[in-house]
DNA sequence: TCCATAACATTTGCATACTAATGAATTTTG
DNA sequence: CAAAATTCATTAGTATGCAAATGTTATGGA
């Protein structure tokens, strides 16, 4: 390894650190869905409902975790969505320490809008790599989990 | 294509889209990030600093660009920074609307243990892939930009 | 059966992240 | 040369994102 080389590949550079990588790759999807989004959802309203949809009826606490957020977080996901009408709480019967979120109809009405518009936004986002590339990222992302 | 080929193709999941996928890789990173911090700093932190490291001084608005900010977000972060004694601000001299920053002598101190915190941020996020697989991800990463 | 531990949700606080509006300064255009 | 357009930074507002503390409830172990 020539000294050219070496000083190279000691300089930090931002650009090729993961982390820097992932930002730039997520404020890029960002930007995609709001130029699809659906009613005036965000991406986490989003993953709410998107989940919701798929589980059915469940504590506040499981939606979080179904949809990687934080137990503060999806507090205040929920509240929003509740105050938009599309999902709606109930206490637990049997454990008074949970609170039930499931989807109310006008959000269940939402929810063949959202899984268009998601496949679209991830289209869109997978767009600047050839098909075999799209699946070795999503297969790489997966794997990094 | 097979009834049950198409079915579960057509059924949306929120695991295989990319932006749920980039959030979750998001997430690993910035609890890896947190084990290995410096100082008590903060990953949209450390990217300004190794910005201006890697750049000199710089108007508020350029260093946004380099560390892909908004520039109401880099005036939070450069204000936090300031507080923390590691960047310094001065009005520009040929452009009246411009601030200047800059890395001050305590700040730049850091630089160097930054960059081997970051080396090894990105290596601990990588490790779940073969060296094959991480260059693989950072190139699609990169053609996603 | 009672106490310690854990789970669930809420609240507080701090740090982004971004849009939009605003004012000052600079640049461009007629 | 003056007005229009653009740039830079600040501010306000909204939405996360997460750590830590807190109170209530449920569970497990002695």
């Amino acid at each position: 390894m020539t000294e050219t080389e070496t000083t190279i590949e000691e300089t930090y550079q931002l650009d090729q650190q993961v982390g820097f990588l992932l930002r730039l790759a997520n404020q890029r999807h960002a930007a995609i869905f709001q130029d699809h989004a659906v009613g005036d959802l965000t991406r986490t309203q989003f993953a709410a409902i998107a989940r919701l949809a798929e589980h059915g009826r469940c504590s506040q606490n499981q939606l979080g975790r179904y949809a990687a957020m934080d137990i503060a977080t999806i507090k205040g996901v929920v509240d929003r969505l509740k105050q938009k009408g599309l999902v709606g709480t109930e206490p637990s019967q049997d454990d008074k320490r949970r609170s039930l979120i499931s989807l109310t109809p006008k959000g269940e009405a939402l929810v063949e809008d959202l899984h268009r518009a998601g496949r679209e936004i991830s289209r869109a986002t997978l767009a600047p790599l050839t098909p075999a590339e799209q699946r070795s990222l999503l297969k790489l992302l997966g794997k990094l989990a």
